[in-house]
DNA sequence: GAGCAGGACCTAA
DNA sequence: TTAGGTCCTGCTC
């Protein structure tokens, strides 16, 4: 249950990035609610949520009420589901029924009980969707600890983590969602020593994101025993992308930064304010925050001295050997992938 | 000023 | 040897 809470909270730190809000910057705990976060406003999102909690949801996506993420009610789910919201636009893909239907868009399934009455179907049709969206956000969820393990050559198991790959996590998880610095509070400690801190030990380390950064080691402790009961292949969702293959081959191995632009596109719902497509087919991308893709590849290499001048000159160093190119001259912070399947 | 191109040199694997 | 980090000059936008 806790992995859910978590889940759930992990899921509304996502969507917030997603939604642009400026989140972590401010972030805070309540008594009510160890993973409550309080948010600076835009003046869209308050008048958003002003709207939210001015409707009672029927229900919650991800369970009873104590679980309940406040920007994911049914009734608010066609406002959620945009482009800028990418995890939402896939869980509506998978899960249709989520959004509220008109009355001639009843599923097969509510037909095929015509004997049930109407609360006994509400119920299993609720049901069918909460178990829907919980193993979509889990399966999300795996996939992007999968991912943050090949970024930054760790493995998915804290347990197993030296001090460095501490400090990796850190440092991963503090520029992902916006978290003030926190490194320093954590020196020394391998991921041993890191799990065996309780909740408030995280608190007292950093009073403004302890419980916040517990919350995604909890997380992540909990993906590393689903894998450990349920290994290879189930539980690890297909990657519905043709340069998948490409990339999973080297969880210990060296990344090439080529790799590592590749590994960053293909998660646009974590990356896409700093890197994107132009055009996929055609492997064509643009760097939207230079400064913010050589963190993550100074993050990644350790190299805390790299900047985009660095960055740069080693994509450079692609042309020559065919792997990077140059698309259009006039047009900066452009670049293309030679052979972009 | 930021991005870009490319030379030169260095280090780590 | 290779990949890439670092520093540099000079150019364009």
């Amino acid at each position: 249950m806790t992995f859910c809470k978590h889940i759930t909270f992990f899921f509304q730190c996502k969507t917030d990035l997603s939604m642009g809000s400026p989140g972590y910057g401010q972030v805070g705990s309540t008594s009510h609610s160890p993973l409550y976060v309080s948010h600076a406003h835009t003046d869209t999102k308050r008048a958003w949520q002003d709207e939210v909690e001015d409707v009672k949801p029927l229900h919650s996506l991800l369970g009873p009420s104590e679980l309940s993420w406040p920007g994911v009610h049914l009734p608010y789910c066609e406002r959620l589901v945009t482009e800028d919201n990418p995890w939402l636009l896939r869980v509506a893909e998978a899960a249709p029924s989520l959004l509220p239907s008109r009355p001639t868009e009843q599923s097969p399934a509510i037909h095929s009980q015509a004997h049930s009455t109407p609360q006994e179907l509400e119920g299993q049709v609720e049901e069918r969707c909460l178990e829907q969206v919980q193993s979509m956000v889990v399966g999300e969820v795996l996939k992007d600890i999968d991912t943050a393990c090949k970024l930054l050559n760790i493995t998915p198991d804290p347990m197993d983590w030296s001090c460095v790959h501490v400090q990796k996590w850190l440092l991963w998880t503090e520029h992902l969602y916006r978290l003030p610095q926190v490194c320093k509070m954590f020196l020394e400690l391998t991921g041993r020593d890191l799990c065996s801190l309780t909740e408030e030990d995280f608190r007292q380390r950093s009073l403004q994101c302890g419980d916040i950064l517990y919350a995604h080691l909890d997380i992540w402790r909990s993906a590393a025993g689903m894998k450990e009961r349920c290994p290879v292949g189930d539980g690890k969702s297909v990657v519905d992308d043709p340069w998948s293959d490409v990339v999973s081959s080297y969880p210990s191995q060296p990344i090439h930064l080529w790799q590592f632009l590749r590994e960053l596109l293909l998660k646009p719902h974590n990356y896409s304010r700093c890197i994107r497509w132009l055009n996929k087919e055609k492997g064509i991308f643009k760097i939207e925050d230079s400064a913010h893709v050589a963190r993550l590849w100074g993050i990644r290499k350790n190299r805390p001295a790299m900047n985009y001048d660095k960055l740069s000159r080693s994509i450079r160093q692609y042309y020559k050997k065919g792997i990077i190119r140059k698309p259009d001259a006039s047009r900066r912070l452009v670049y293309q992938f030679v052979n972009p399947v």
